[in-house]
DNA sequence: CCCGATGAGTTGCGGATTGAAACCATCATG
DNA sequence: CATGATGGTTTCAATCCGCAACTCATCGGG
């Protein structure tokens, strides 16, 4: 079938130009991305997704079943036991700049001032910068500065 | 009320301490991004977002209150003629790292190889460059060299 | 002033999705 | 063999969503 050559399911897009809405079909839903985020923070289990979630079982099921035929997670069997093991695929792993963003505008907008708030920070302990969208002459990007070219 | 001096609603958060899953409890959803999305490429009125998007009325007059309330979108009347309007604020304006990851992930993984897509431009047509999530060092960040340190 | 068009929603309704809880099968351990 | 952990599935009620129809106000002619 041709998601084995594309790697790209075949949905109905809900917009089958943009990049954007495409993304959102696969993990534009309220659980997706957090079944993401614990996968990039260690999660690999059935049980683990759903006690760190909280997740209703039944739709994690579904969840994790849409990831793997999607191409996000792959599921094998965990070495030694009789255990089940999802782990992010190449292209799940790729979320890390989608969830980061997420995280670094969740800080900024969804806190009160000086609420705490848990911190990612690098292999040094050093919190990690504030990405910022720069053009190819080292500019900042806005929404004002971009705008869409529609697909040839 | 709080929410006017905090600018934070007062929701019930999936995970209060988590800022994606704050995020996602904000604008996680499969039509608030787009509508953002159609907002940052100059839509304003309900109708143009309706058109836009292709989202039922009913829903998307839930999602324009629901964008409101939050914080992330503000209502006015159109200067001239009775129209309103809706413009981001911003909060839904510094969504643009958001989008523009969104983007860039499905334009790397949602489409076939060669498959067409829109792109998006600076002013002088040059398209965006992929946004990589760097440390205070410069080094390329990664799921693997980056992890969350518990809110104190 | 009356007519039709347009914008901005609201309402009603049937079908799809979700969530909570219970149930089930397989293995591992004591 | 009883118990617990793991990885789900089933059931059922509640909620949400999409569609279509309807309202209500304004605007632009004629």
């Amino acid at each position: 079938m041709s998601l084995a050559t594309t790697g790209v399911p075949n949905l109905d897009w809900t917009d089958p130009e943009c990049p954007v809405a495409r993304a959102l079909d696969l993990v534009g839903d309220r659980w997706s991305l957090l079944v993401i985020r614990d996968a990039m923070d260690g999660a690999r289990s059935f049980t683990e997704f759903q006690r760190r979630t909280g997740i209703a079982r039944n739709i994690l099921s579904d969840r994790l079943r849409r990831l793997v035929a999607h191409g996000l997670l792959a599921q094998r069997a965990a070495p030694s036991g009789r255990r089940q093991e999802y782990v992010l695929t190449d292209a799940g792993h790729d979320l890390f700049a989608v969830v980061l963003t997420l995280r670094q505008w969740g800080e900024r907008h969804a806190f009160a001032p000086g609420e705490a708030h848990s911190v990612l920070v690098d292999r040094h302990g050093a919190p990690v910068p504030e990405i910022a969208p720069t053009g190819s002459d080292g500019t900042l990007l806005d929404t004002d500065t971009t705008h869409v070219r529609k697909s040839r």
